[in-house]
DNA sequence: TGAATCTAGTAAATCGTTACACCATCTGCG
DNA sequence: CGCAGATGGTGTAACGATTTACTAGATTCA
């Protein structure tokens, strides 16, 4: 590393490391023209490029911000992750990548030293409904984003929260299913802890209600309440729903909302097992639309998140400088999902047609 | 941020700050261990964390290591990103993402800023033969790990490569399809000029000859050898390859080597595409078994890559301390993938059988 | 003309850690 | 006893950028 000194671009500009100081932190409004052009010449010239390290120590942070994923080996948070980087690069920051696999332990550790490193903000990926247990960094002055994850009434004032309207993506999903003509839809998800996961099960609720039906009426399967668990296994999730729904005595769903893409391809991965076929026998409709949906057989419908869109939100508030505690109010951004019907959604079939269909089924 | 300094926990502890370093740097054993206990004690209760742009300034480097994948959008990389950074927790490092999205400019770019930025280390995923546009750096003392590019004649000798043997892997996919039955069998590839996909090439042909067949006689797509692109967009190009070989002039393949998963999904769902059924009308086998492969209809066969133990070995070597130019020659590490045989291939059908079964097909 | 005010820039302290050069004691031994 | 060599530390100058306080010299104004 042919290291380039301020002092030294100082020297070869004429003038001293503070004059150079102002060139660089955009205040060469205090000097004359001249001045100006030759520092940045001598910048120019040298291959000058501030060290970032004394920078920091100086001045206490980075220009890096922290990203809090579940896990990027899910799809959904590589496909974010990827946008985030990408965001990152135009607004002139680099990207701590950091996967909690959920848990709550873990996420204040990597939000505590992310902090403590001294980045410039944090988008954190949490399902939790309290951030008391971060609170302490928050007040602190860290510029904090949350996503996928609405501002909630204790939110500390600095808090900023991108995250799509999962009521109106649970209550989209049902309707969609509802208008098809089911009305055993089945709700699938791993623990519903969540506030995001919450929302769209009310709004799968509201979909049922308005229609005239009860929720309480419909199979629903929400397992491994207790346990914690990463983005990953979402798939097994679905696969052990599909065989407790199918094998257990409760009624049988005609279609399946599922909390995520990955719960609902495992879902009819269980399905295969069992011999049914995803569509025909059953209904399925994911969330998030990763590009996996479009590719499975059958193409799965979803609810779309406008993960490029959310990015590029998120990025700006974790970089803005007029965040931290004791700025204007934080906001909520709340966006849009979008219905994407593909083919694993059709009209329930009526039984006996059903059955000729089965029979064929089991000769394959 | 209550700081704390080593001050601070000098003078709590009755030493001096040279002392505190000594302990913190390993170095105990300079001191009577009253005293190291003394330091301990004060590290603990001031709850005293090193400040990691001051280290850095001083020492000019961080624990911070670089990450440089295609995309992380693609689940392959998803997934090694994610047991990289689970490793480098392990190590007590922090992982800087960076997406090249294969283009080689960012690559050197995101390599040089890496590090100029302190990085103790830089896993470098590439597919380009030779390392010469960033050479200056690894002479420089960058510790360099290349990852999914084995180890290449001209590379510099400082350089570590951590990679599977896709000569193998080529070779096993061929072979598979072989016993089968399979006599017509098509590569299907976005551009071939990366080292890693020339190799599993390679491997096809010799398992192709092996078998006393020509290589030459062989359907082959490996469209768009001129673009470069990202991984996102390698389903595409699977789809793309499906349609071109299955509605041009040439012979029809009845199996298909793909060039990664994400290929081969995009070629099934090509053969969907045009009414044909993976597995029952052509044989697909992947690479990479990534999670979906064992998700999809049919589950895919694939050659698995030992991504953990992989992931482990890269991390290793990049925060190891006696790399850098001048020191032991670098190593390579070629690790053995795996054939995975799932539902997505299966013997060619007789032309008669074939017949039937496509009838059946089409009332479905 | 003399005092006040600007303009364009500089000097030096500072951020927290580390490493090098020292320096007191103590111990052992001829 | 006197001195070499351990033992167990300490003092201080960096690392590179920023910022506050300060100052020569030019300009304005009454």
């Amino acid at each position: 590393m042919a290291k380039v000194t301020i002092q030294q671009v100082a020297k070869a500009a004429g003038v001293s490391p503070s004059t150079v100081s102002n060139v660089l932190n955009g205040r060469s409004d205090r000097m004359v023209p001249a001045t100006r052009e030759r520092i940045d010449k001598a910048i120019a010239e040298l291959g000058y490029r501030p060290n970032r390290a004394a920078r920091q120590l100086r001045n206490g942070r980075t220009q890096t911000i922290g990203l809090v994923v579940p896990s990027v080996g899910n799809p959904f948070w590589g496909a974010f992750a990827r946008e985030i980087e990408v965001a990152a690069v135009a607004a002139g920051s680099s990207v701590l990548l950091c996967n909690s696999e959920r848990n709550p332990d873990r996420e204040r550790r990597y939000v505590e030293e992310l902090w403590e490193d001294g980045v410039r903000g944090i988008i954190l990926c949490t399902s939790l409904a309290s951030l008391d247990y971060i609170s302490h960094v928050i007040d602190e002055g860290l510029q904090l984003v949350t996503f996928d994850r609405p501002a909630q009434p204790g939110d500390p004032e600095s808090v900023v929260s991108v995250s799509i309207d999962n009521h109106v993506g649970g209550y989209l999903a049902a309707s969609h299913l509802l208008e098809l003509g089911h009305t055993q839809i089945a709700f699938v998800s791993g623990s519903i802890q969540s506030v995001n996961r919450a929302a769209r099960y009310r709004g799968f609720c509201s979909a049922i209600e308005e229609a005239g039906l009860s929720v309480g009426d419909m199979p629903m399967w929400t397992g491994f309440e207790a346990l914690p668990f990463g983005d990953v296994e979402a798939a097994e999730v679905g696969r052990k729903a599909a065989h407790d729904l199918f094998t257990g005595d409760g009624v049988r769903p005609t279609a399946v909302v599922a909390i995520n893409d990955m719960t609902a391809l495992g879902f009819c991965r269980g399905l295969r097992d069992l011999g049914l076929t995803v569509g025909e026998d059953v209904s399925i409709i994911g969330f998030d639309d990763i590009v996996l949906a479009d590719l499975y057989d059958p193409p799965l419908t979803s609810i779309r998140q406008p993960i490029k869109r959310m990015a590029t939100l998120a990025m700006e508030e974790a970089v803005s400088q007029d965040g931290g505690a004791g700025s204007e109010v934080g906001r909520s951004v709340l966006l849009r999902p979008q219905l994407v019907v593909r083919e694993s959604t059709r009209a329930p079939k009526p039984a006996k047609k059903r059955d000729a269909v089965n029979t064929t089924e089991s000769a394959r």
